[in-house]
DNA sequence: CGCTTGCCTGGAGTGCACTCCAACTCTCTA
DNA sequence: TAGAGAGTTGGAGTGCACTCCAGGCAAGCG
């Protein structure tokens, strides 16, 4: 039995943090509850493609359309894109919000299921945290290295 | 001009943090300074074929080979896993490290560079953290409202 | 009425970071 | 000397999270 061409570990992909995303949020255009999916693209950070394959696969609960067929969101939309956001920030596979958006549709008994899935994601998130302060750690030492190789450099000594 | 099909932001996909691999991190066999593959594989949490690919694309410096043509890697090419392996904790992607080792293998004269380098990543680290803290406290209020669900179910009310 | 703009669909394509495969060689032990 | 088990290669395949495309429909405007 050999060891080496097994993986240790799985190693996930896992899509990570849009830094810029935040920035780009708007306040919500007044309340009319019937916001276009070009509206809800804008507001959420995300293009219109994206938010109609989230649709496709199961992460967001049914949207509404208008009597042509095209799609109107409502506040509750937002929120629910508000809350997917948060946890897209820290990583969370796609295919774990869809798991909990199916538990949301299932309604109030999954209620503990619900509490258990966000617990051991907060546990994931602190221990992330912690290996990122970790390696701050070394990134600071590199730096200081660096800094003083150029600085004897400068000095011609 | 349409604003819809626009990405606001490029959206990067990255991969993160192998939670796992640190715990598989073994005390280096003693120095012999000739390690095959899959000493180094176990070792640094990584497949053989991993390492062959980091090779290949340019992440490793030259790794000596045995008169046979196998791989023997040095203390040295340890440490540079160890560097690599916290870089890819932070995100980094793999064609920035490749960039950082185009740069090292330039010699002296990219010192400058390579500090930059640095510096920038650690304020994307630092930033990335900040993100992270601020999505622990949505789970935090989602735990708590699903914690007083459950203890108003659990009572009857 | 035609044009533009915004939206619709299913399915194909992209980029990243691996991950594996086939076909082979080399080394060591029985 | 045979066979197991380690290593080699280039190139193909995988999984994720989008991202885009072609072809079409509906509303508003000059």
């Amino acid at each position: 039995m050999t060891v080496t061409e097994t993986a240790p570990a799985p190693v996930p992909v896992r899509p990570c943090f849009e830094l810029e995303r935040q920035r780009h949020r708007r306040p919500r255009p007044g309340g009319r509850d019937r916001y276009t999916i070009s509206e809800v693209a804008e507001y959420a950070g995300l293009s219109a493609h994206t938010l109609r394959w989230y649709e496709r696969i199961g992460l967001m609960p049914h949207v509404d359309r208008s009597h042509t067929g095209q799609r109107r969101y409502t506040e509750r939309d937002l929120d629910w894109l508000d809350l997917v956001g948060k946890l897209r920030l820290t990583g969370m596979p796609v295919a774990d919000m869809v798991r909990y958006a199916e538990l949301v549709r299932q309604g109030a008994s999954t209620v503990a299921e619900r509490e258990q899935l966000f617990l051991a994601h907060r546990e994931d998130v602190r221990r992330r945290i912690e290996e990122l302060r970790g390696t701050l750690d070394v990134l600071d030492y590199k730096i200081e290295i660096y800094a003083d190789a150029r600085r004897r450099a400068s000095e011609g000594a």
